[in-house]
DNA sequence: GATATGTCCAGACAGTGTGTATGGTCCTTG
DNA sequence: CAAGGACCATACACACTGTCTGGACATATC
């Protein structure tokens, strides 16, 4: 908790990998999480998965909501590179939303079993909940940004408060796509999802 | 699981109350949802808080999930019955969508620890899960009726899949109502989430 | 009033999960 | 060869769940 531990650097083959074990445990989840839900999973089926032992486990994450912690990490930034195109924007505006959207679609169903898991449990762990509240932050400031600097959205917005306009449409994407995951009808139809979801922004943004 | 209890009917106390060890646990947990969350409630904090035995918490409920289960539908049924004259609908339409939100929210303070317990869990007990699709299901149901019966609204749409609209905005009540309960900003301010809800309603469905 | 019946409680139990601690093995480096 | 780091197997304390005893006590029946 308290004390910072090295990571481990001789390995025991040669020069190879500093740190495999912990590799082996994140691929070890993210495989895990493809077919299993995060709370019905527990460090021993990751243990037996990773070809790991309980203490090196523990050597490297504190729990395995650490470990979550970490793939989030690893699937949000990954996807922010992603819709960086987006934020910068210079296309019709509604291709580029649906874009933006098309992406969130992609990153959601390379990433279904992570991201699934993160919404499924931030609500009942403090690290988890602040690293999805910032992940969530991050996008609504990028669609505040977004907002700003198109004259016709702040037009069509008038007086209305933007930063709660952009966060409910994060939020919107959130819970579209993790229904969409979830096989949920009708938004595990993609095509549906995309149109909905990019029918929200124009709507709110342009009155259609 | 298979067999069907029968329900207790002789009271130690005279003819008092039928189930009355039933009714102390439904709200003794619907008093400790205000404060902590469901996940980290256990089963023994319900037996001290309602002075009821183990064996008698397993004679009524098969889980404390099923506590939930019941407790949900207690507040949903109220809750539908206050939604009743919003799908009647006959008022302007603006204003009868910003009741039905501000309904909503009132919907969501009473019951706010029951009604956050099963968004944060319905994704991990299937029991929940069908009770939770269901609910909202219903209010889509609601809502696409409305809908159909709102030449303005349906002239709006044109082609749009009118019940993925209408699902996709029940949802965004359930997440916006949930955040705005669990105190995060910005919709932690009433009229900034009721402001919200309704021009999403308004600006999806007439482009404002 | 004795006997059954049904409600309820206290407590023990096995099973499973988490996170920590112990001791040992193997490899690398000095 | 010796020292130390990386790793494993195992066992532990603790918590929670769901089941199962035996018994206390009130009511109903004879």
């Amino acid at each position: 908790m308290s004390s910072k531990r090295t990571v481990p650097s001789a390995r025991r083959s040669g020069a190879a990998a500093s740190a495999e074990l912990r590799e082996r445990i994140l691929s070890a989840t993210r495989e895990l999480l493809r077919e299993r839900c995060f709370d019905t999973l527990s460090v021993s089926d990751i243990l037996t998965a990773a070809k790991v032992s309980r203490a090196s486990f523990y050597f490297y994450f504190p729990s395995k909501q650490a470990v979550l912690a970490e793939l989030v990490r690893e699937a949000v930034t990954q996807g922010q590179q992603a819709a960086e195109p987006w934020t910068g924007g210079r296309q019709d505006p509604a291709a580029a939303l649906r874009a933006g959207v098309t992406d969130g679609a992609r990153l959601w169903r390379a990433n279904a079993g992570v991201l699934m898991a993160i919404v499924e449990s931030w609500g009942s762990d403090d690290d988890l909940r602040a690293l999805w509240l910032e992940q969530m932050d991050l996008f609504t400031e990028a669609a505040v940004a977004r907002i700003r600097s198109d004259p016709e959205a702040l037009r069509h917005l008038g007086d209305a408060d933007v930063r709660a306009v952009a966060a409910s449409l994060t939020w919107l994407g959130e819970r579209l796509y993790y229904l969409a995951a979830a096989g949920v009808p009708p938004f595990d139809d993609e095509q549906v999802l995309i149109d909905v979801l990019t029918n929200a922004w124009t709507s709110l943004l342009y009155g259609r």
